[in-house]
RNA sequence: GCGGAAAUAGCUCAGCUGGUAGAGCAUCAGUUUCCCAAACUGAAGGCCGCGGGUUCGAAUCCCGUUUUCCGCUCCA
């Protein structure tokens, strides 16, 4: 990281916490690890954000619909997900090369080696006594067997390991007031699950025909192993996912679409393409059959921000084998080759997946800007968030000129018919220029000023967040003037 | 989880070799001004991250701990 956008990340953290968008959480308590409040600002700025995608993906496409899935799910779901295998490993740490291992990959590894050197009844010995360890959940026992075996770590070459640990990155709580095994249920690590249990219900109620889309928010845990860099990675995050729901055989044709569509939304904002770039997953999950991400160049390098998933029949495969339902749909759509309808068949899913908390960060630093106002009589600058007016917390914010002369009450009068639509802000506090640089810095797109003239014709001043503007215009205007500018229409057009 | 660095007012930071806290900006009240960071007067705000230890005395030295940042590591 270079200095200076080492510097604009620190800033941009400062001005978030200075200015009401973002605080650590539990402060007055020291902190809590990876987790983060939104204050004032930040909330109305996520709800835009959350808004825009709403909109794009939801009511822009009749074929799409949204729902809100509750965290709690039954445990099943984690174990048909992968998640409960996937998600929790038993590692271990060489404490001289300190790198981590799979507990069970370095055992893997050996037993490779007996084969190769043709000592099959050591590699059925250790296999045997790993798959033992294993689903007994005897870690010591895993521990014991890389001791036996005499497996040295490939960096150091030493055998100067750590006890073997369980990493489980799910969260879990009991169900029902008495402690027992039995209740354990997880906070969901991702929302495309409850999406994929729904999928049938939204399919039969909303009478969706293929393709479909389920769109939801909502909040995931992971408990991860390190969470860092500020909201980059927590450990309660938001996420805005779509299931797309398509015919087998046509994932390709809409995985692309999706992969332009989703780009193009982030585009819209105004940010500058040159800091957005494809990354395409080289190494698949198991459940995909194509991969890619839309990554944005954080001041710490390029990180995933969306991702666009070919999730093959994967999900509901699982889902109708641990459910014992049937998660099949009929197409009654007739096949050209065949001259037959396609028939009952599993539909593949593509998934686009978008951080809500980094695109809030994404959206911040963008719009972050120290502008340097200096003339030659004196030094001036100002910080201002050029925040898409759509997404700017404050719409608008409303000043008199003076705190009398029945200026206030003129101004409180705009105020008030504004307000029901907009999110407007009163201020008579301090200079007027004061005002101004207050507004520019949690990116109010316009100020209205009430002056003296105004009690004569009605007529304000209009002062633009970007070009540091002033216009004169009827205050009769202004609710077309700034719902013009804040209209979804500007970017779902 | 390992290694390194840091933590003092809302923000940015100063505080020397130990002697019970300071600046600028911000905040609040008032006076004055009135279209781009004005001035003046006053006020509030800190158990110096937390807990121990050394000492007559600790923001300062030592240990632990929490949080944050950087590098590894991890990342469905």
């Amino acid at each position: 990281m270079s200095k200076s956008t080492d510097e604009l990340f620190k800033n941009v953290i400062s001005h978030a916490k200075e200015y009401g968008f973002v605080f650590p959480s539990s402060e007055i308590y020291d902190g809590l690890s990876a987790v983060y409040d939104y204050g004032q600002n930040g909330a109305e700025l996520k709800n835009n954000i959350k808004t825009y995608w709403w909109k794009a993906m939801v009511q822009m496409h009749d074929n799409i619909v949204g729902i809100d899935s509750a965290i709690f799910m039954h445990p099943k779901i984690w174990k048909a997900s992968g998640h409960v295998d996937g998600f929790s490993d038993p590692m271990i740490d060489n404490k001289d090369s300190k790198k981590r291992y799979r507990a069970d990959q370095l055992l893997e590894d050996k037993i490779d080696r007996y084969d190769k050197d043709g000592k099959t009844d050591k590699a059925e010995a250790l296999q045997h006594d790993m798959d033992e360890a294993l689903k007994n959940e005897d870690l010591p026992r895993l521990k014991e067997l890389i001791i036996e075996h005499d497996i040295a770590c490939p960096v150091s070459g030493t055998r100067n390991w750590t006890d073997v640990r369980q990493f489980n990155l799910m969260f879990s709580t009991q169900m029902g007031a008495v402690a027992d095994d039995a209740d354990v249920v997880y906070l969901r690590p991702e929302t495309a699950q409850g999406i994929f249990v729904n999928y049938l219900n939204v399919q039969k109620s909303g009478r969706m025909k293929i393709p479909f889309g389920i769109a939801q928010i909502g909040k995931a845990f992971r408990n991860e192993v390190i969470a860092r860099q500020f909201i980059i990675r927590m450990r309660e995050f938001e996420q805005m996912e779509m299931q797309y729901f398509v015919r087998p055989g046509t994932q390709k044709e809409w995985f692309n679409q999706w992969k332009e569509a989703r780009l193009k939304w982030h585009l819209a904002l105004g940010t500058d393409a040159a800091k957005y770039r494809y990354h395409e997953h080289v190494k698949l999950a198991h459940y995909a059959d194509a991969a890619f991400d839309i990554e944005f160049n954080f001041p710490f390098g390029f990180k995933e921000v969306e991702g666009i998933h070919s999730r093959t029949d994967f999900d509901l495969s699982q889902h109708q084998k641990f459910s014992g339902k049937k998660l099949q749909y009929f197409d009654p759509e007739v096949d050209p080759e065949t001259g037959k309808p396609y028939g009952n068949y599993i539909p593949y899913v593509i998934e686009t997946s978008i951080g809500l908390d980094r695109m809030f960060l994404l959206t911040m630093i963008s719009a972050f800007e120290e502008e340097d106002l200096s003339t030659e009589e004196k030094q001036d600058s100002r910080t201002v968030l050029r925040l898409h007016p759509c997404l700017a917390p404050v719409k608008a914010a409303i000043f008199p000129l003076t705190k009398k002369d029945g200026l206030p009450e003129k101004a409180r009068e705009i105020m008030d018919r504004l307000k029901i639509d907009f999110n407007i802000q009163y201020e008579e506090k301090d200079a007027i220029g004061k005002r101004y640089r207050r507004q520019d810095a949690i990116g109010t797109p316009f100020c209205i000023t009430v002056d003296h003239q105004t009690l004569e014709d009605d007529t304000v001043t209009i002062r633009y967040r970007d070009t540091m503007a002033q216009e004169r215009v009827a205050s009769a205007d202004l609710d077309k003037i700034i719902g013009d500018q804040v209209s979804w229409r500007n970017l779902l057009k």
